[in-house]
DNA sequence: CGGCGTCTGTGCGCTAGCGTACCTAGGTTG
DNA sequence: CAACCTAGGTACGCTAGCGCACAGACGCCG
Protein backbone atom coordinates (compact mmCIF):
# COMPACT_ATOMS: atom_id res chain seq x y z
CA UNK A 1 0.00 0.00 0.00
CA UNK A 2 1.70 3.17 -1.09
CA UNK A 3 2.49 5.82 1.19
CA UNK A 4 -1.01 8.13 1.17
CA UNK A 5 0.07 11.84 0.39
CA UNK A 6 -1.29 14.56 3.05
CA UNK A 7 -2.78 18.33 1.46
CA UNK A 8 -4.64 18.98 4.66
CA UNK A 9 -7.44 18.75 3.01
CA UNK A 10 -8.94 16.37 5.34
CA UNK A 11 -9.07 18.84 8.48
CA UNK A 12 -11.44 21.56 6.89
CA UNK A 13 -10.24 23.89 9.07
CA UNK A 14 -6.60 23.51 7.52
CA UNK A 15 -8.48 23.08 4.18
CA UNK A 16 -9.70 26.09 4.10
CA UNK A 17 -6.63 28.10 3.87
CA UNK A 18 -4.91 29.34 1.04
CA UNK A 19 -2.70 26.14 -0.64
CA UNK A 20 0.58 27.86 0.69
CA UNK A 21 -0.22 28.38 4.19
CA UNK A 22 -1.60 25.20 4.27
CA UNK A 23 1.19 23.46 3.10
CA UNK A 24 3.79 25.74 5.16
CA UNK A 25 1.44 24.08 8.33
CA UNK A 26 2.01 20.75 6.94
CA UNK A 27 5.33 20.57 5.34
CA UNK A 28 7.50 18.17 6.70
CA UNK A 29 5.25 16.63 9.27
CA UNK A 30 3.15 13.61 9.46
CA UNK A 31 0.10 13.11 11.09
CA UNK A 32 0.17 11.39 14.39
CA UNK A 33 -2.04 8.85 15.53
CA UNK A 34 -4.71 9.68 18.57
CA UNK A 35 -5.05 6.73 20.53
CA UNK A 36 -8.48 5.94 22.23
CA UNK A 37 -8.91 7.40 26.22
CA UNK A 38 -5.29 8.86 25.89
CA UNK A 39 -5.81 12.22 27.52
CA UNK A 40 -3.88 15.09 25.27
CA UNK A 41 -3.92 17.17 28.05
CA UNK A 42 -5.03 17.84 31.86
CA UNK A 43 -6.79 20.74 33.31
CA UNK A 44 -3.91 22.96 33.96
CA UNK A 45 -1.31 21.97 32.11
CA UNK A 46 0.68 23.78 29.60
CA UNK A 47 -0.56 23.51 25.78
CA UNK A 48 2.60 21.89 24.54
CA UNK A 49 1.19 20.78 21.26
CA UNK A 50 -1.91 21.84 19.05
CA UNK A 51 -3.56 19.65 16.99
CA UNK A 52 -5.66 19.05 13.97
CA UNK A 53 -7.74 15.90 13.49
CA UNK A 54 -7.84 14.40 10.35
CA UNK A 55 -9.96 11.25 11.21
CA UNK A 56 -9.90 11.14 14.89
CA UNK A 57 -12.12 13.25 17.64
CA UNK A 58 -11.91 14.75 20.65
CA UNK A 59 -14.23 14.94 24.04
CA UNK A 60 -13.60 18.18 25.78
CA UNK A 61 -14.21 17.44 29.72
CA UNK A 62 -14.70 19.86 32.47
CA UNK A 63 -14.21 18.51 36.32
CA UNK A 64 -16.11 20.23 39.54
CA UNK A 65 -14.75 17.32 40.97
CA UNK A 66 -13.13 13.87 41.13
CA UNK A 67 -17.03 12.48 40.53
CA UNK A 68 -18.43 15.31 38.61
CA UNK A 69 -17.07 15.60 35.15
CA UNK A 70 -19.03 16.51 31.71
CA UNK A 71 -17.92 16.90 28.20
CA UNK A 72 -18.30 20.45 27.00
CA UNK A 73 -17.22 20.45 23.65
CA UNK A 74 -16.10 18.25 20.86
CA UNK A 75 -13.57 18.64 18.33
CA UNK A 76 -13.31 16.57 14.75
CA UNK A 77 -12.03 17.57 11.77
CA UNK A 78 -14.13 20.76 11.69
CA UNK A 79 -11.31 22.36 13.88
CA UNK A 80 -8.43 21.94 16.80
CA UNK A 81 -7.68 21.40 19.93
CA UNK A 82 -5.47 24.29 21.12
CA UNK A 83 -6.75 27.31 19.45
CA UNK A 84 -6.47 29.90 22.80
CA UNK A 85 -2.95 29.98 22.10
CA UNK A 86 -4.23 32.22 19.18
CA UNK A 87 -5.68 34.18 22.56
CA UNK A 88 -1.96 34.24 23.83
CA UNK A 89 -2.59 31.98 26.72
CA UNK A 90 -0.88 28.57 26.74
CA UNK A 91 -3.09 26.82 29.65
CA UNK A 92 -6.16 24.75 29.48
CA UNK A 93 -8.74 24.83 31.68
CA UNK A 94 -10.37 21.38 30.65
CA UNK A 95 -9.22 17.81 29.79
CA UNK A 96 -9.00 16.86 26.08
CA UNK A 97 -9.57 12.66 25.59
CA UNK A 98 -9.23 10.93 22.49
CA UNK A 99 -12.30 9.80 22.05
CA UNK A 100 -12.50 8.61 18.29
CA UNK A 101 -9.06 7.22 17.49
CA UNK A 102 -7.48 8.27 14.46
CA UNK A 103 -5.01 10.40 12.41
CA UNK A 104 -4.37 14.29 13.12
CA UNK A 105 -1.79 16.72 12.33
CA UNK A 106 0.32 18.14 15.68
CA UNK A 107 2.06 21.73 15.56
CA UNK A 108 4.05 22.75 18.49
CA UNK A 109 2.86 25.99 20.16
CA UNK A 110 5.90 27.85 19.04
CA UNK A 111 5.21 26.57 15.50
CA UNK A 112 1.72 27.47 15.65
CA UNK A 113 1.82 30.55 16.90
CA UNK A 114 5.09 31.75 14.71
CA UNK A 115 2.65 30.84 11.41
CA UNK A 116 -0.27 32.58 13.45
CA UNK A 117 1.98 35.89 13.02
CA UNK A 118 2.64 34.79 9.24
CA UNK A 119 -0.71 34.17 8.03
CA UNK A 120 -3.90 36.06 8.10
CA UNK A 121 -5.67 33.18 6.89
CA UNK A 122 -4.54 30.88 9.95
CA UNK A 123 -5.63 34.05 11.83
CA UNK A 124 -8.83 34.42 10.83
CA UNK A 125 -9.81 30.82 10.79
CA UNK A 126 -8.50 30.34 14.60
CA UNK A 127 -10.49 32.90 15.37
CA UNK A 128 -13.90 32.28 13.43
CA UNK A 129 -13.28 28.82 14.89
CA UNK A 130 -12.59 30.36 18.83
CA UNK A 131 -16.03 32.62 18.17
CA UNK A 132 -17.90 29.23 17.31
CA UNK A 133 -16.51 27.15 19.69
CA UNK A 134 -18.24 30.18 21.96
CA UNK A 135 -21.09 30.24 20.95
CA UNK A 136 -21.48 26.28 21.31
CA UNK A 137 -20.27 26.58 24.89
CA UNK A 138 -23.08 29.04 25.70
CA UNK A 139 -25.73 26.80 24.11
CA UNK A 140 -24.60 24.10 26.11
CA UNK A 141 -25.37 25.85 29.07
CA UNK A 142 -28.78 25.71 28.42
CA UNK A 143 -28.70 22.93 26.74
CA UNK A 144 -27.15 20.94 29.84
CA UNK A 145 -29.80 22.75 32.40
CA UNK A 146 -33.17 21.67 30.52
CA UNK A 147 -32.54 19.02 28.15
CA UNK A 148 -33.33 14.89 29.16
CA UNK A 149 -30.59 12.72 28.91
CA UNK A 150 -32.11 11.20 26.05
CA UNK A 151 -32.61 14.17 23.98
CA UNK A 152 -28.61 15.07 25.28
CA UNK A 153 -27.87 11.58 23.99
CA UNK A 154 -29.34 12.20 20.39
CA UNK A 155 -27.28 15.17 19.97
CA UNK A 156 -24.36 13.55 21.65
CA UNK A 157 -24.52 10.95 18.47
CA UNK A 158 -25.44 13.35 15.65
CA UNK A 159 -21.72 15.25 16.74
CA UNK A 160 -20.08 11.94 16.93
CA UNK A 161 -21.37 11.23 13.64
CA UNK A 162 -20.26 14.14 11.94
CA UNK A 163 -16.93 13.51 13.20
CA UNK A 164 -16.67 10.22 12.66
CA UNK A 165 -18.09 10.16 9.38
CA UNK A 166 -19.85 7.03 9.72
CA UNK A 167 -22.96 6.32 10.91
CA UNK A 168 -21.63 3.25 13.13
CA UNK A 169 -19.56 3.16 15.99
CA UNK A 170 -18.59 1.86 19.10
CA UNK A 171 -18.91 3.24 22.91
CA UNK A 172 -20.04 1.46 26.07
CA UNK A 173 -23.11 3.08 28.07
CA UNK A 174 -20.40 3.39 30.48
CA UNK A 175 -18.86 6.02 28.42
CA UNK A 176 -21.98 7.91 27.59
CA UNK A 177 -22.42 8.16 31.00
CA UNK A 178 -19.10 9.88 32.03
CA UNK A 179 -19.06 11.96 29.04
CA UNK A 180 -23.41 13.39 29.28
CA UNK A 181 -22.72 13.08 33.35
CA UNK A 182 -25.68 11.06 33.82
CA UNK A 183 -25.76 7.62 35.55
CA UNK A 184 -25.30 4.27 33.16
CA UNK A 185 -28.46 3.27 34.04
CA UNK A 186 -29.76 6.49 32.83
CA UNK A 187 -27.99 6.04 29.43
CA UNK A 188 -29.32 2.58 28.97
CA UNK A 189 -32.87 3.85 29.64
CA UNK A 190 -32.25 6.55 26.98
CA UNK A 191 -30.56 4.23 24.20
CA UNK A 192 -33.44 1.84 24.79
CA UNK A 193 -35.85 4.71 23.84
CA UNK A 194 -34.16 5.86 20.94
CA UNK A 195 -33.40 2.41 19.56
CA UNK A 196 -37.58 1.15 20.62
CA UNK A 197 -38.19 4.54 18.03
CA UNK A 198 -36.13 2.71 15.23
CA UNK A 199 -33.60 6.11 15.53
CA UNK A 200 -30.61 4.05 16.50
CA UNK A 201 -29.46 0.45 16.15
CA UNK A 202 -27.16 -1.25 18.70
CA UNK B 1 -21.95 68.96 41.98
CA UNK B 2 -18.75 69.19 39.37
CA UNK B 3 -18.69 67.44 36.58
CA UNK B 4 -16.81 64.07 37.67
CA UNK B 5 -13.60 63.39 35.48
CA UNK B 6 -13.18 59.89 34.22
CA UNK B 7 -9.44 58.18 33.29
CA UNK B 8 -10.69 54.42 32.41
CA UNK B 9 -9.47 53.26 35.98
CA UNK B 10 -13.14 52.75 36.61
CA UNK B 11 -13.37 49.81 34.06
CA UNK B 12 -10.60 47.70 34.97
CA UNK B 13 -10.08 46.28 31.59
CA UNK B 14 -9.41 49.82 30.44
CA UNK B 15 -7.12 50.67 33.59
CA UNK B 16 -5.08 47.84 32.75
CA UNK B 17 -3.82 49.62 29.11
CA UNK B 18 -0.99 51.86 29.02
CA UNK B 19 -2.11 55.33 29.93
CA UNK B 20 -2.15 56.62 26.22
CA UNK B 21 -4.54 53.92 24.51
CA UNK B 22 -6.80 54.07 27.33
CA UNK B 23 -7.18 57.97 26.83
CA UNK B 24 -6.94 57.75 22.84
CA UNK B 25 -10.02 54.71 23.66
CA UNK B 26 -12.47 56.97 26.18
CA UNK B 27 -11.00 60.86 24.01
CA UNK B 28 -14.13 62.75 23.29
CA UNK B 29 -16.76 60.16 24.61
CA UNK B 30 -18.70 60.51 28.07
CA UNK B 31 -19.81 57.58 29.69
CA UNK B 32 -23.71 55.94 28.80
CA UNK B 33 -25.92 55.16 31.38
CA UNK B 34 -26.55 51.44 31.40
CA UNK B 35 -30.87 51.18 32.12
CA UNK B 36 -32.25 48.48 34.06
CA UNK B 37 -33.50 45.41 32.16
CA UNK B 38 -32.81 47.43 29.06
CA UNK B 39 -31.20 44.86 26.75
CA UNK B 40 -28.44 46.16 24.95
CA UNK B 41 -28.43 43.10 22.40
CA UNK B 42 -30.46 40.59 21.32
CA UNK B 43 -29.36 37.04 19.56
CA UNK B 44 -28.83 37.53 15.72
CA UNK B 45 -28.51 40.90 16.10
CA UNK B 46 -25.24 42.71 14.79
CA UNK B 47 -23.03 44.31 17.54
CA UNK B 48 -23.31 48.07 16.92
CA UNK B 49 -21.37 48.33 19.96
CA UNK B 50 -19.58 47.87 22.24
CA UNK B 51 -19.35 48.53 26.15
CA UNK B 52 -16.94 48.71 29.16
CA UNK B 53 -19.33 49.05 31.99
CA UNK B 54 -17.85 51.28 34.78
CA UNK B 55 -20.19 50.78 37.64
CA UNK B 56 -23.34 48.64 35.54
CA UNK B 57 -23.34 45.56 35.11
CA UNK B 58 -24.97 43.44 31.78
CA UNK B 59 -26.17 39.57 32.34
CA UNK B 60 -25.34 37.47 28.88
CA UNK B 61 -28.60 34.99 28.44
CA UNK B 62 -28.37 32.06 26.24
CA UNK B 63 -32.29 30.92 25.12
CA UNK B 64 -33.26 27.64 23.99
CA UNK B 65 -36.99 28.27 23.71
CA UNK B 66 -39.35 31.12 24.38
CA UNK B 67 -39.79 29.74 27.60
CA UNK B 68 -35.88 28.56 28.74
CA UNK B 69 -33.64 31.09 29.25
CA UNK B 70 -30.38 30.69 30.98
CA UNK B 71 -27.74 33.66 32.18
CA UNK B 72 -24.60 32.27 30.94
CA UNK B 73 -22.32 35.31 31.93
CA UNK B 74 -21.75 38.62 33.64
CA UNK B 75 -20.38 41.61 32.28
CA UNK B 76 -19.19 44.00 34.87
CA UNK B 77 -15.99 47.08 35.05
CA UNK B 78 -13.82 43.58 35.13
CA UNK B 79 -14.32 43.07 31.24
CA UNK B 80 -16.58 44.29 28.29
CA UNK B 81 -19.17 43.11 26.29
CA UNK B 82 -18.79 42.64 22.71
CA UNK B 83 -15.41 41.37 23.01
CA UNK B 84 -15.91 38.95 19.99
CA UNK B 85 -15.84 41.47 17.61
CA UNK B 86 -12.05 40.82 18.37
CA UNK B 87 -12.72 37.46 16.55
CA UNK B 88 -13.65 39.43 13.52
CA UNK B 89 -17.66 38.44 13.66
CA UNK B 90 -19.98 40.65 14.78
CA UNK B 91 -23.09 38.87 15.27
CA UNK B 92 -24.10 37.88 19.18
CA UNK B 93 -25.71 34.58 19.78
CA UNK B 94 -26.53 36.00 22.97
CA UNK B 95 -29.13 38.12 24.57
CA UNK B 96 -27.50 41.32 26.93
CA UNK B 97 -29.24 42.57 29.47
CA UNK B 98 -28.44 45.23 31.79
CA UNK B 99 -28.97 44.04 35.35
CA UNK B 100 -27.75 46.66 37.40
CA UNK B 101 -27.88 50.07 36.18
CA UNK B 102 -24.73 52.36 36.06
CA UNK B 103 -22.57 54.13 33.49
CA UNK B 104 -20.66 52.16 30.87
CA UNK B 105 -17.91 53.96 28.21
CA UNK B 106 -19.66 52.89 24.68
CA UNK B 107 -17.21 52.54 21.16
CA UNK B 108 -19.18 52.12 17.98
CA UNK B 109 -17.70 48.76 16.60
CA UNK B 110 -15.71 50.78 13.72
CA UNK B 111 -13.88 52.44 16.09
CA UNK B 112 -13.28 49.26 18.42
CA UNK B 113 -11.92 47.45 15.47
CA UNK B 114 -9.88 50.53 14.69
CA UNK B 115 -8.42 50.77 17.67
CA UNK B 116 -8.04 46.95 18.39
CA UNK B 117 -5.47 47.17 15.32
CA UNK B 118 -3.50 50.16 16.54
CA UNK B 119 -3.13 48.83 20.57
CA UNK B 120 -1.20 45.82 20.88
CA UNK B 121 -2.14 46.19 24.70
CA UNK B 122 -5.75 46.23 23.98
CA UNK B 123 -5.70 42.74 21.82
CA UNK B 124 -3.98 41.46 24.47
CA UNK B 125 -6.71 42.22 27.31
CA UNK B 126 -9.54 41.58 24.89
CA UNK B 127 -7.83 38.13 23.82
CA UNK B 128 -7.27 37.82 27.34
CA UNK B 129 -10.54 38.79 28.51
CA UNK B 130 -12.26 36.24 26.00
CA UNK B 131 -9.81 33.22 26.93
CA UNK B 132 -11.36 33.68 30.54
CA UNK B 133 -14.66 33.93 29.09
CA UNK B 134 -14.06 30.79 27.41
CA UNK B 135 -12.80 29.26 30.80
CA UNK B 136 -15.89 30.41 32.41
CA UNK B 137 -18.46 29.17 30.30
CA UNK B 138 -16.59 25.81 30.37
CA UNK B 139 -16.93 25.80 34.04
CA UNK B 140 -20.96 27.04 33.53
CA UNK B 141 -21.25 24.26 31.90
CA UNK B 142 -20.60 21.90 34.34
CA UNK B 143 -21.79 23.95 37.34
CA UNK B 144 -25.34 24.56 35.79
CA UNK B 145 -25.23 20.54 35.75
CA UNK B 146 -24.16 19.60 38.97
CA UNK B 147 -25.19 22.37 41.21
CA UNK B 148 -28.42 22.93 43.18
CA UNK B 149 -30.37 25.91 43.33
CA UNK B 150 -28.79 26.91 46.44
CA UNK B 151 -25.17 26.99 45.44
CA UNK B 152 -25.91 28.80 41.96
CA UNK B 153 -27.37 31.37 43.66
CA UNK B 154 -24.89 31.40 46.03
CA UNK B 155 -22.69 32.04 43.35
CA UNK B 156 -25.08 34.55 41.50
CA UNK B 157 -24.98 36.63 44.94
CA UNK B 158 -20.98 36.44 44.68
CA UNK B 159 -20.61 36.83 40.82
CA UNK B 160 -22.88 40.21 41.46
CA UNK B 161 -21.60 41.55 44.55
CA UNK B 162 -17.93 41.64 43.08
CA UNK B 163 -19.98 43.38 40.16
CA UNK B 164 -21.85 45.83 41.70
CA UNK B 165 -19.00 46.78 44.11
CA UNK B 166 -21.77 46.87 47.43
CA UNK B 167 -23.04 44.10 49.49
CA UNK B 168 -26.53 44.61 48.98
CA UNK B 169 -28.59 45.28 45.74
CA UNK B 170 -32.28 45.05 44.84
CA UNK B 171 -33.62 42.06 42.93
CA UNK B 172 -36.66 39.79 43.20
CA UNK B 173 -37.15 36.42 43.41
CA UNK B 174 -38.73 36.06 40.08
CA UNK B 175 -35.68 37.97 38.13
CA UNK B 176 -33.62 35.53 39.98
CA UNK B 177 -35.56 32.70 38.55
CA UNK B 178 -35.43 33.57 35.01
CA UNK B 179 -31.40 34.20 35.40
CA UNK B 180 -31.12 30.74 36.86
CA UNK B 181 -33.30 28.97 34.83
CA UNK B 182 -35.33 27.55 37.99
CA UNK B 183 -38.92 28.41 39.63
CA UNK B 184 -39.35 31.26 41.08
CA UNK B 185 -40.23 29.14 43.99
CA UNK B 186 -37.23 27.42 43.88
CA UNK B 187 -35.47 30.86 44.71
CA UNK B 188 -37.56 31.36 47.89
CA UNK B 189 -36.66 28.24 49.02
CA UNK B 190 -32.76 28.47 48.24
CA UNK B 191 -32.84 32.57 49.61
CA UNK B 192 -34.25 31.42 52.53
CA UNK B 193 -32.13 28.67 53.51
CA UNK B 194 -29.63 31.13 52.95
CA UNK B 195 -30.39 33.62 55.37
CA UNK B 196 -31.55 30.89 58.04
CA UNK B 197 -27.64 30.39 57.93
CA UNK B 198 -26.94 34.12 58.15
CA UNK B 199 -25.13 34.22 55.22
CA UNK B 200 -27.52 36.63 53.65
CA UNK B 201 -29.99 39.35 54.64
CA UNK B 202 -33.38 40.31 52.97
C1' DC C 1 -59.19 54.92 52.44
C1' DG C 2 -59.99 51.25 49.53
C1' DG C 3 -58.52 48.71 45.56
C1' DC C 4 -55.03 46.79 42.85
C1' DG C 5 -50.71 45.15 41.32
C1' DT C 6 -46.39 43.25 42.67
C1' DC C 7 -43.60 40.35 45.40
C1' DT C 8 -42.79 36.55 48.64
C1' DG C 9 -44.03 32.34 51.11
C1' DT C 10 -45.96 27.83 50.98
C1' DG C 11 -48.36 23.44 49.77
C1' DC C 12 -49.38 19.36 46.66
C1' DG C 13 -48.80 15.93 43.36
C1' DC C 14 -45.60 14.59 39.70
C1' DT C 15 -41.29 13.17 37.29
C1' DA C 16 -36.37 12.88 35.84
C1' DG C 17 -32.60 11.41 37.46
C1' DC C 18 -29.77 9.57 41.46
C1' DG C 19 -27.47 5.78 44.23
C1' DT C 20 -27.38 1.22 44.73
C1' DA C 21 -27.77 -3.29 43.72
C1' DC C 22 -28.50 -7.50 41.21
C1' DC C 23 -28.96 -10.37 36.98
C1' DT C 24 -27.74 -11.99 32.38
C1' DA C 25 -25.06 -12.51 28.09
C1' DG C 26 -20.92 -12.86 25.83
C1' DG C 27 -16.09 -12.87 25.41
C1' DT C 28 -11.51 -13.86 27.33
C1' DT C 29 -8.20 -16.38 29.76
C1' DG C 30 -6.05 -19.83 32.67
C1' DC D 1 -14.09 -26.18 30.19
C1' DA D 2 -14.45 -23.40 34.10
C1' DA D 3 -13.62 -19.03 36.06
C1' DC D 4 -13.78 -14.44 35.37
C1' DC D 5 -14.64 -9.94 33.57
C1' DT D 6 -17.04 -6.52 31.09
C1' DA D 7 -21.20 -4.56 29.23
C1' DG D 8 -25.98 -4.05 29.14
C1' DG D 9 -30.69 -4.43 31.27
C1' DT D 10 -33.62 -3.69 35.20
C1' DA D 11 -35.60 -2.72 39.80
C1' DC D 12 -36.37 0.09 44.16
C1' DG D 13 -36.57 3.86 47.12
C1' DC D 14 -35.17 8.71 47.36
C1' DT D 15 -34.85 13.72 46.22
C1' DA D 16 -34.47 18.11 43.60
C1' DG D 17 -36.96 20.56 41.05
C1' DC D 18 -41.30 21.22 38.21
C1' DG D 19 -46.11 23.07 37.29
C1' DC D 20 -49.66 24.93 39.47
C1' DA D 21 -52.16 27.28 42.73
C1' DC D 22 -53.31 30.13 46.54
C1' DA D 23 -52.60 33.24 50.47
C1' DG D 24 -50.46 36.99 52.93
C1' DA D 25 -47.60 41.45 52.71
C1' DC D 26 -46.57 45.71 50.98
C1' DG D 27 -46.79 49.87 48.37
C1' DC D 28 -48.90 52.84 45.05
C1' DC D 29 -52.51 55.49 43.25
C1' DG D 30 -57.16 56.96 42.30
Amino acid sequence: MPTPTFDGSENRLLAGLPAADCRRLIADREPVQLVADHALIEPGDRVRDVYFPIDGFVSLIASIDPHSHLEVGLVGNEGMLGASLALGVSNSPLRALVQGPGLAWRLDAATFRRELVRSTALRRSVNRYLYVSLGQLAQAVACTRFHFVEARLARWLLMTRDRANSDRFRVTHEFLAYILGVRRAGVTRAASALQRRNLIHY
